[in-house]
DNA sequence: TAATCGTATAAGCAATTGCTTATACATTAG
DNA sequence: CTAATGTATAAGCAATTGCTTATACGATTA
């Protein structure tokens, strides 16, 4: 089960673009320590930490140590508030996404 | 074709509590007019009017005058961009949603 | 051990946000 | 026309956010 709270926190998080980039750079490349995602970036590595640590606190991603590496990788579960939201209002955009309903049923 | 600042303005327009909930509201309700929203509401008239303008621009909602209401219904096609977001990555949460993309594909 | 590399935290700051009260605008009723 | 109702906008303010630089921590290497 999902609260509200979550929800708000999966969208708060994936709502910043410099945040979300990061977040799309772990999805394609599998995993990444943050030094591969500081590379490339726009901003500062503390700016990058902090967004790791938001996309980890929101559930959205998942760390692994290894030596003076932490690899990062997408934790799809993460996704579930937002998913589940939009399976529950899904006869409201039904006319886009008929079958979501079924769907999200057959994937429980 | 939605771009990524559309998504962007999607997420930050459904990620503060308060407009989430009147969104909400107005799927439930159908159609309603402002006031109705203010009733029951925990902020001022002003803040409900202005979480309106926020959900109309980012296209989650369309208006329909009649005369001094205005009624407020859900433009399912909004989501698109959160939608289309999801399917484009859906590999990666597969797992959980093994057929989005054949349904995202067959809904086109 | 000391130096270095990868990462996180602290502190501070400008920009943004969401709310309030006060006011303006638009439409209808009397 | 005037008053009242529904809604929007203006101005201001406290809280939050995302960034920076500086520093600390943790692990490896020389």
């Amino acid at each position: 089960m999902t609260t509200a709270m979550q929800l708000t926190n999966v969208l708060k998080t994936l709502a910043d673009p410099t945040r979300q980039a990061v977040f799309e750079r772990i999805i394609r490349e599998g995993e990444v320590a943050a030094t591969g995602l500081v590379q490339g970036s726009k901003v500062s590595q503390p700016a990058v930490s902090q967004h790791l640590r938001a996309l980890r606190d929101a559930g959205l991603v998942a760390e692994r140590r290894e030596g003076r590496h932490i690899h990062y990788r997408v934790a799809p579960k993460g996704l579930s508030p937002l998913i589940d939201w939009l399976g529950h209002y899904q006869t409201f955009w039904a006319e886009r996404f008929a079958n979501l309903e079924r769907l999200l049923k057959e994937s429980e």
